[in-house]
DNA sequence: CTTTAGGGGTAGGGTTCG
DNA sequence: TCGAACCCTACCCCTAAA
């Protein structure tokens, strides 16, 4: 559902490549800005050029994807990266008496365990939620917990029935 | 060029929002030198948990280029301020079956009666992450309604458990 | 002077899709 | 399968404000 991928023409290319010749390679938004180039390049970006540029350099230096994938450093990640353990079938969230398994004591962060990335997002912006509802008042952990079973919850709820 | 590019482990992430619940989102240099959080981002500047912490947090404001339709159109739009109507002291939030007087035609835009920042913010959080929900798959809005239902609400949930 | 907010911008790894 | 197009993240710069 993302973007139908724009092509690039001849013309968008010849444009890049005088641009970069005018303005130097890495000056995107010079280059997209430039009237001499933007009656053309107007439906890119400065990101679309420098990856657009990439392609090109990389197609001119003959590079395969086998070669870079062994040129490419891997830094030591150590992100144990969970498995995928799908998401329980269950569709009901119990009440307030929900069984959730976490102490404050014996989870010092986040309780979640995120499982891909949209709920990981999911636990930011309730982070955020948490961390914007400090500012205004020195609220407590308690107070910011009411205020959100209060209103986000309600806002959740208004959300949904919004959606259906 | 100047940095190596350090990606953010997942314990440096986790010392982060531990940070921003403890000294609050803006507090970077007071994070920073919290020996509870130094010797893990040790590596890094206030600036740069400025910068992660925006990252991590706003997702929403797709400038995309093409295809910020949709939601982002939505967002747009502001709804007419209704009066303060103080929250409910009813610190319980019913369950599904809540009573909330919005109907879908009836209400195009932000169903939610927004009456201060944190409020507003709450607001977008739940766009963004129906934004962030229809990237993975085509979902349609039943689809997200019924995600938020499980997982989102699992979550406030959890998070309410856990700050109490 | 130091810090923060926030707008812009770029590089490069990763991912998707034709 | 491969690569062009696109996305995501980290880092940078700048300026205004506190």
């Amino acid at each position: 559902m993302g973007a139908p991928k724009q092509k690039w023409t001849a013309d968008e290319e010849a444009a890049l490549k005088a641009g970069v010749i005018k303005h130097g390679a890495g000056k995107w938004r010079t280059i997209l800005k430039d009237p001499e180039y933007s009656g053309v390049l107007y439906l890119r970006s400065n990101v679309d050029l420098k990856d657009k540029w990439r392609n090109m350099s990389v197609m001119a230096n003959g590079w395969s994807s086998r070669e870079k994938s062994k040129l490419a450093v891997k830094r030591v990640h150590h992100v144990p990266k969970l498995e995928e353990s799908p998401l329980p079938a269950d569709n009901d969230v119990k009440s307030d008496d929900a069984a959730v398994d976490v102490k404050a004591h014996e989870v010092p962060l986040m309780p979640i365990p995120s499982q891909n990335r949209s709920t990981i997002r999911l636990g930011n912006l309730i982070l955020e939620a948490i961390a914007t509802l400090k500012e205004p008042a020195g609220s407590h952990k308690t107070a910011i917990a009411s205020y959100i079973k209060v209103n986000m919850l309600r806002e959740v709820k208004c959300w949904c029935y919004w959606l259906e």
